[in-house]
DNA sequence: ATATCCCTTTCCGCTGAACGGAAGCAGCCT
DNA sequence: AGGCTGCTTCCGTTCAGCGGAAAGGGATAT
């Protein structure tokens, strides 16, 4: 994708960063050539790369000899932002049992939503988020409740920014979105409605951790039952106000990574 | 962990590597020098390399300074085997459903089961295995029925090696174990009684595809409960038969990255 | 106030690991 | 058989990486 190839500077560390990462965007696998060009490298270099990071499993290659990452990888990425993630898991469940609706949990990474966990069983909706997926936030009813109760500042610097707008119905007047999130704020809610993609619909609540929100937690439903979404609100904020206590002893820092707002 | 520290030979590459793979263990989050202990790096050496990682989003430092593994890097792990993951899911969520007990899909990496997923409510049994995490084969329901329907070969292999164990009922003689495969073969499901930790037990049934096992589905609970585990049998072979229904369209080698016995 | 400790960050000149163009291979299609 | 495409190996040059040492920072003890 970007072209800055191999201008002398670049270290190795980037290079072997950018072979990982050149996965990033959902391929699920690459012949060496086209991972190269991915990963803006010339060929010999990335053949010698890839042989070391399939080596220690962080690349894998399939029988085909393609390469796709390894399962390892994987595994230790499992160990990064735990904490929210396990502890949530079993209430996300219930919320789900509870509601028979997709049931997901986000937080904020940069001025996007990044899904963290998502329960739904066979009788699903079209899938609008996946695990490990970022939208934008102005789109989402996760992402609406998050920055409505973000600290001014976030708030601010996100408006600075140009909106996305995944469907028609997605708002992208800062104005309007802005007073929006007042609402948003005054009761305790968002809702978004064939704002992410047609058919479906969403409403989520704030989980707040020491008056800070650090994720939003939300359902998704079928556009047609839009209308009786608002009766699964008790629910929501009972599981919520549950994840908030169970995540109470968790130290802030080991819940939120970074703090930065772009990453 | 290894010693083996800064003896010349050692590529950047490996470096990186070690630094982020010194997560593995669990550790949520190290100063830096703990992590250049860990990963067997001089300090310097450490800094420098922790300093890209981080700028690229692989590591984090969280507002003590301390070092941890970057969501971003969970993110990107996402995409490795999602395939089953991802297909596999929402008839977990059912399997969870209808019989109310934790949930859990494993595959085989090297000579463990590796735990692809799982699903458990607020009303937990004790955890015994954990998202991402490795158990020993012969201790395990999914393990032995993995074991039991491999090829020859990979049991062959398996045996030759020492077997752990984790409680006292775990099986470790081999002759026995090799019984006790057979007969899961014929009867075409694995259990087990408190053979990982006191106080649960598991049943697992296999996961086929185009004849050879991919994976393991089974059920934990209470080891009160153990004796009317086999009701679930029933169940735990539908979902199964609906996953392998699922997974059939999935090109085998985007199933199941590398072949590799060990890694 | 000052010393002591422990951890992190910066500096900098030497050196061999990394580089990548080019040549050699291997499979596939025509 | 010849051409094509993509993977792997080779190897001489050079600059990125190296890491010991010294300086900075911040907490706690004296």
């Amino acid at each position: 994708m970007a072209g800055g190839s191999n201008e002398p500077g670049r270290t190795v560390t980037s290079k072997a960063l950018a072979l990982l990462f050149a996965f990033e965007n959902g391929r699920r696998s690459m012949s060496l050539s086209e991972l190269a060009e991915a990963a803006g490298l010339p060929l010999s270099t990335t053949h010698r790369l890839v042989a070391e990071l399939v080596e220690r499993g962080a690349l894998a290659r399939d029988p085909q000899g393609r390469v796709q990452l390894g399962i390892r990888l994987w595994e230790l990425g499992q160990n990064a932002g735990r904490a929210l993630r396990d502890t949530a898991r079993p209430y996300l469940q219930d919320l789900f049992s509870l509601t028979g609706q997709t049931a997901h949990l986000a937080i904020r990474e940069g001025h996007e939503v990044l899904y963290i966990d998502r329960i739904y069983s066979t009788k699903r909706i079209p899938r609008v988020s996946r695990v490990g997926g970022r939208l934008p936030m102005n789109a989402t009813a996760v992402g609406k409740v998050i920055l409505a109760f973000e600290e001014d500042w976030v708030r601010d610097a996100y408006f600075t920014r140009h909106l996305e707008q995944p469907t028609a119905f997605t708002q992208i007047n800062p104005a309007r979105l802005a007073g929006e999130l007042v609402q948003i704020r005054e009761q305790g809610y968002a809702t978004t409605a064939e704002e992410v993609r047609l058919g479906s619909a969403s409403i989520a609540v704030p989980v707040f951790r020491m008056g800070r929100v650090v994720a939003g937690l939300g359902l998704v439903v079928l556009s047609s039952q839009a209308g009786s979404m608002l009766r699964h609100l008790p629910t929501l904020r009972g599981i919520s106000a549950q994840i908030e206590r169970a995540t109470a002893h968790i130290p802030l820092e080991t819940l939120r990574g970074s703090e930065g707002l772009w990453r």
